[in-house]
DNA sequence: AGTTGATTGAAACGCCTGTTTGAAACAGGC
DNA sequence: GCCTGTTTCAAACAGGCGTTTCAATCAACT
């Protein structure tokens, strides 16, 4: 080791090796996403930090406090990894709304990024700890008051807000389905099938298709000849 | 209290003073379903249970067997209880289609029936386990080739298999959010519009006009005195 | 140099886990 | 009565857990 500058820098960046803080973060929400909060163990996420086990103690104080730490770490990451578009004034409600879906679906399921920062926040959102509420309230709630904006929009401000938030909350479920699920969806449909329509941007366009065709405001799914409007009604 | 005293009652569960075993599956049942694999505890169980820590490792030799013991059980009880309604012949598919997004959304969400049972198999769901295959064979694969087979006959034959397993899975994720993540679903809807409008049977009407209308079958949710087609291609 | 304060390390502390033990309680056939 | 097999029980086992201890180390300043 050579050049130990030790002028006046008291906060120092080694090339090798980052904050044992941060590094004890990354390993703790890779193991906390892995094994759940209570079968994930501070000795293994030590000795994958290449700390001691007295380290955690030392920065965080106690497990529980990681664990919320390391939570919010991988929620501020990911939000800053996958922002959503920033459209121009001028944009069609229909393509926000693709471009919404699209991105929701990449933040869940896309490869381009590590996908235990999603999977420890479906963690919290499956069976919600302490770390929940801020999740929900600094992540969650303003993407689903976007995606309700897009709606109202769409509709022409004619739905009310309860009606526009079932909506989206059907737009949502289709894509959480995909990430929550996605083993079992596996088990259900051919792993060609899986490959070739089954991918973010191909789902996207089916997500995003299938609610502007229930709007009215596409293409239905069914063109047949014999093209009976609104059965069920009354004959 | 009219209690109804047995001939010998000395247990603290009155309901099935059966088998050792068979309140030991059931104490299992909603400990793994209340706090996962790793976090439920023998000794838990056996004290719910009403047996010595030492039974179930008599009955079930280890806690792995018999916590797939439990979710077999488990499986089995809510398939008896909640079956599929048998269809005369001669009834509609739109009815057959609401008919199938209320049973499965009053078997995720009804308050009938005990709902450790469906946690206990969302746990695999979302987190397989060597029990998840036998599930997803036994129980999840039938209805969702219900769920196809009604969609194809609304169609009229006209999608293709993939199109319609697609479809399926749109309905099915839009119930699965609300059992999934019913605890963000609740702080994301005010509380009053939560007891209104979310309840089983009104997200059964949701879910399913939602799907008819995609299709093309239903009556639209934007009736909209300007209607424009499809917006979109130019500003 | 020497001192100070922050950081690290190996070992140990209780506590709780799943599992096993060996004896006691119980039943039924002789 | 005795014997046999099954079921229950309190107690103990070995191991892993989160946490703490305390001495060693290190960087920076006087």
């Amino acid at each position: 080791m050579a050049t130990v500058r030790s002028h006046a820098e008291h906060e120092p960046v080694p090339k090798t090796a980052e904050d044992p803080r941060d590094r004890i973060l990354l390993a703790a929400g890779q193991e906390f996403a892995e094994h759940g909060y209570e079968a994930a163990t501070v000795r293994d996420i030590c000795l994958a930090a290449g700390v001691n086990v007295a380290a955690v103690n030392y920065y965080f104080g106690d497990k529980r406090r990681l664990y919320i730490e390391s939570v919010k770490h991988a929620h501020e990451a990911r939000v800053k990894q996958v922002p959503l578009p920033d459209w121009p004034p001028g944009k069609p409600a229909t393509e926000r709304l693709h471009d919404f879906v699209a991105n929701m679906l990449e933040r869940m399921l896309g490869f381009s990024q590590p996908p235990w920062q999603v999977r420890l926040m479906m963690r919290e959102v499956l069976h919600p700890t302490d770390a929940c509420r801020e999740l929900v309230e600094d992540y969650i709630r303003p993407h689903f008051a976007v995606l309700v904006a897009i709606l109202d929009d769409l509709a022409g401000h004619t739905l009310a807000e309860p009606e526009l938030r079932r909506i989206g909350l059907s737009i949502i479920g289709q894509c959480f389905l995909y990430r929550a699920a996605g083993d079992v969806v596996a088990m259900l449909v051919p792993a060609d099938e899986l490959a070739s329509l089954h991918s973010p941007a191909c789902l996207a366009d089916h997500v995003t298709r299938y609610a502007l065709a229930a709007l009215g405001l596409g293409r239905p799914f069914i063109i047949s000849a014999t093209s009976r409007p609104v059965p069920g009604s009354s004959p």
